[in-house]
RNA sequence: GGCGACGUAGCCAAGCGGUAAGGCAAGGGUCUGCAAAACCCUUAUGCGGCGGUUCGAAUCCGCCCGUCGCCUCCA
């Protein structure tokens, strides 16, 4: 498959330096705040495609971080009276829960606090290199001792402001050099270290932690695009400082950021909505549709409207899958051949072929609505010839999208409030049959209120879980 | 100011040189006790603008306009 490598700025074939196995490593969040849609959208482009690669028969190691030590989670650790480990500890929580939810299975989470050794060790070596140098308890990497530093975000060092955004330390050799450890203050966290106690700035631990998972010049290497620089751009330089050999990553995935009224939502900005809220609110299917209606590399406009809209078309794929099983399962499947066979044959192969163009999820989700409209119009003329295959295809394919995330459980049939239903349904049935149909109408909007829908066709009454959504707004600065 | 991404119908969104997928919304119809779901039909001579290359451009090139991101907090 062909993925958009940043560092290229080119579409390239993503084929894995060992053969079978892909080694990934995607930038998680620093957790001093709640995950939100912004922390989901590179999480769920790497799944989708562990997924993929997955289904083509490949192992995929997939490594990501939390930076639990950091000033910004010390700050808030402060205010709120509690160790940092204890802040830090509750939004790792929160974005484990969230993953889990949404069906996103990390292969390795690393941990910051977890590996320090591995982080001091790295940085003696790129001191004694002369690629960095000790300032005060502090370390810093010298950038000027990489000719090719801005290889990534396409920077010439001279073309840089320094001090545009935040004030320049005038101690350092150069304004660009950046901290690799930085010394303890009073209270703070700190582990021993030949420079004195201290802690890791914020780019190393990604370095370490890769290297250390995933050895040099893993396959890919991920993240928003507002980690290309700086944290990327120095991941790359003192990494390929540390190993002598280039390159750190072979490609660099970049996800466009969410934005909410033409924004980006951040952390900082205050502009985000909770994922926790989202994943109480909304089908977790309803969530992956949402994001991955979108390429990866364009912006992601979030708001409850297009919340919605994903919501029914996700649902319209959703019902298809449960009508075409309940006919195949009635016996309905006619022969393996004919129009909706090769339908399904079809979409199963664009269905692949979008997803191994730069991994294109909404045209490969476009493939799955083809294909619903074909199988829904052949269903009424029973044998359905082919509906085994569009059955097959439209599972595997939403499968890999993992757009069944949590319909299991909710659709299951075989509980007491299934057996409640269709008592209730049978009960209805027997009213319509009497024409009482004000006691028919109670029942459904009865029902309806607490969010099952019932539909009368030909062969019977149906019911399904409908899906309230309480409603969310993001939070406004 | 520099670097990068992007601009397709009312909204969202594919398309990667051969004559505009799909979803949502809207209107009409079939089915239904009424609904819902499903199905059928309708909705861009047009792809930010202007030039250029080509037999042919939404797709390639140039300039311009606009949106967003980054230029040491960010996914």
């Amino acid at each position: 498959m062909r993925l958009h490598n940043t560092l290229s700025g080119d579409l390239e074939e993503l084929v894995p330096s060992e053969p079978g196995r892909l080694r990934m490593y995607t930038c998680g969040p620093t957790v001093y705040n709640s995950t939100h849609i912004g922390h989901l959208r590179p999480a769920l482009i790497a799944d989708v495609l562990a997924r993929h690669m997955r289904r083509k028969g490949l192992e995929v190691q997939w490594v990501s971080n939390f930076t639990d030590v950091d000033d910004r989670i010390i700050a808030r650790a402060a205010e709120q009276g509690i160790p940092p480990s204890e802040l830090s500890g509750r939004y790792i929580n929160d974005y484990l829960t969230n993953m889990e939810a949404l069906g996103i299975h990390v292969t390795r989470f690393a941990r910051v606090t977890e590996h320090i050794p591995e982080i001091v060790e790295m940085v003696r070596v790129l001191v004694e290199r002369g690629f960095a140098y000790p300032l005060e308890g502090d370390v810093y990497f010298r950038v000027a001792s990489k000719a090719d530093y801005g290889k990534l975000s396409g920077r010439a060092l001279e073309s840089m402001r320094p001090g545009a955004r935040v004030d320049v330390d005038t101690r350092k050799e150069s304004p660009l050099d950046f901290a690799l450890w930085k010394g303890a203050k009073p209270g703070e966290p700190s582990w021993p270290s030949p420079w004195g106690p201290g802690r890791p700035g914020w780019h190393i631990e990604c370095s370490a932690m890769s290297l250390h998972y995933l050895g040099n010049a893993f396959d890919v290497h991920g993240g928003g695009s507002d980690l290309i620089f700086p944290h990327h751009e120095n991941e790359i330089a003192q990494s390929e400082a540390f190993t002598g050999s280039a390159p750190f990553a072979r490609l660099w995935l970049h996800n466009a950021m969410v934005e909410v009224d033409r924004e980006k939502m951040s952390k900082s900005l205050g502009n985000f909505v909770p994922l926790t809220d989202l994943v109480q609110s909304w089908p977790a299917g309803t969530l992956r549709h949402f994001v991955l209606a979108t390429h990866y590399r364009k912006p992601l406009h979030f708001s409850l409207q297009a919340l919605e809209e994903a919501r029914r078309g996700w649902q319209r794929l959703v019902d298809a899958r449960q009508s075409w099983r309940e006919a195949v399962s009635d016996g309905a499947a006619g022969a393996p051949a004919g129009p909706l066979a090769e339908a399904s044959a079809r979409a199963a192969r664009d269905f692949t072929a979008a997803l191994d163009d730069d991994l294109n999820t909404p045209g490969a989700l476009g493939q799955l609505f083809e294909l619903v409209r074909v199988g829904n119009a052949a269903l009424p003329n029973r044998p359905v010839a082919g509906l085994g295959q569009a059955l097959e295809t439209l599972e595997e394919a939403g499968e890999i999208l993992g757009l069944w995330q949590g319909q299991g459980a909710r659709a299951a049939r075989d509980d007491i409030s299934a057996h409640l239903l269709d008592l209730l349904v049978e009960l209805r049935a027997e009213a319509r049959s009497y024409r009482d149909w004000s006691l028919a109408d109670r029942i459904r909007d009865r029902l309806a209120q607490v969010g099952i829908s019932l539909e009368d066709g030909p062969e019977g009454t149906r019911w399904r879980l409908g899906e309230g959504a309480a409603p969310v707004a993001p939070a406004r600065p």
